[in-house]
DNA sequence: TTAAAATGTTAGCACAAGCTAACAAAAAAG
DNA sequence: CTTTTTTGTTAGCTTGTGCTAACATTTTAA
């Protein structure tokens, strides 16, 4: 059963929110996804229906086992996104991360993994040491270096 | 006025059939984009009052010059899309296409630009002959060979 | 321990984008 | 020049996801 794009949005949401905090609240989720408590309240209903969430009328919010493992793959999905906006097509941090929540919606886990090990590729090569120079372009080992530089930036 | 992902695909399917054929009718948007004739009707009300067709009630359809425009930038934003979908990360044609599509609303003009850059740069250095090829791993001048001949193959 | 503030819920609206059923108009065929 | 087929339209429903207004509950604190 394949998730909306929302849905996966609020399972993301709150498997961070839990990390932090001991009880999620429905306006913690609301001011987090900038959105009214009364949405909120009416996706946690149907997230309870799909089994994702524990969850009753006034009662508290938790992930179940299914909605964990999924917010992680989310997440992921996310993360390996992020890190090529960022670290490969050198796009700002904020920016990278609006547009990675939006792309791992439309791209499969299939793709986002190829793309995953495009990346490891790029940023984990041995040095070539080829010299290459020619019109200012960067060899593998440079772009190597400048993407891992760009990351810990953005991770600072 | 930012278009819907729907109106996008509306206006690019639109400017497709404009190219292949004298007339555009109703039938033919439905067809192509697997949706029924309603739904479509619908849609080209919308779009008549955006100002991106010319449209009467059992009339001709036409793309205005905005629309056109635009049309133009939905179709090149997918094409570099697919371009490293296929070229780069070696996904089949067909799920490239699929992908592409969703992708291209979520990616903003600017990154789909930077990515536009990068494959450019992969695919257009000239070649290092550094003779790298460690753990069978690729240097820059092969990823560039391999990359050309999948998008050759699945440009045919 | 009760009043105020914070939090949560319900009901009902709006919109986008699809659908089916029913009908209207135009084009093609006889 | 009618009849049939194709094409286009309208009306109204459904689903998803947001919203506001109004109300209920819980928590905090005076």
């Amino acid at each position: 059963m394949k998730l909306t794009n929302s849905q996966e949005e609020y399972i993301k949401t709150i498997y961070l929110l839990e990390k932090n905090k001991q009880k999620v609240r429905v306006t913690d989720i609301a001011k987090k996804m900038n959105i009214t408590k009364p949405s909120v309240n009416k996706a946690l209903k149907i997230l309870k229906e799909l089994q994702l969430i524990n969850y009753e009328v006034y009662g508290d919010i938790n992930l179940t086992k299914d909605g964990q493992e999924q917010a992680k793959e989310i997440i992921k999905k996310q993360d390996i996104l992020e890190t090529f906006l960022i670290g490969i097509l050198e796009i700002e941090k904020e920016q990278a991360q609006e547009e990675a929540k939006a792309i791992k919606y439309a791209m499969s886990k299939e793709s986002i993994n190829k793309l995953d090990s495009y990346i490891s590729k790029i940023l984990e090569l041995d040095d070539l040491k080829c010299g290459y120079d020619k019109n200012n372009e960067k060899c593998r080992s440079c772009i190597k270096i400048t993407a891992r530089e760009r990351l810990k930036k953005a991770r600072l």
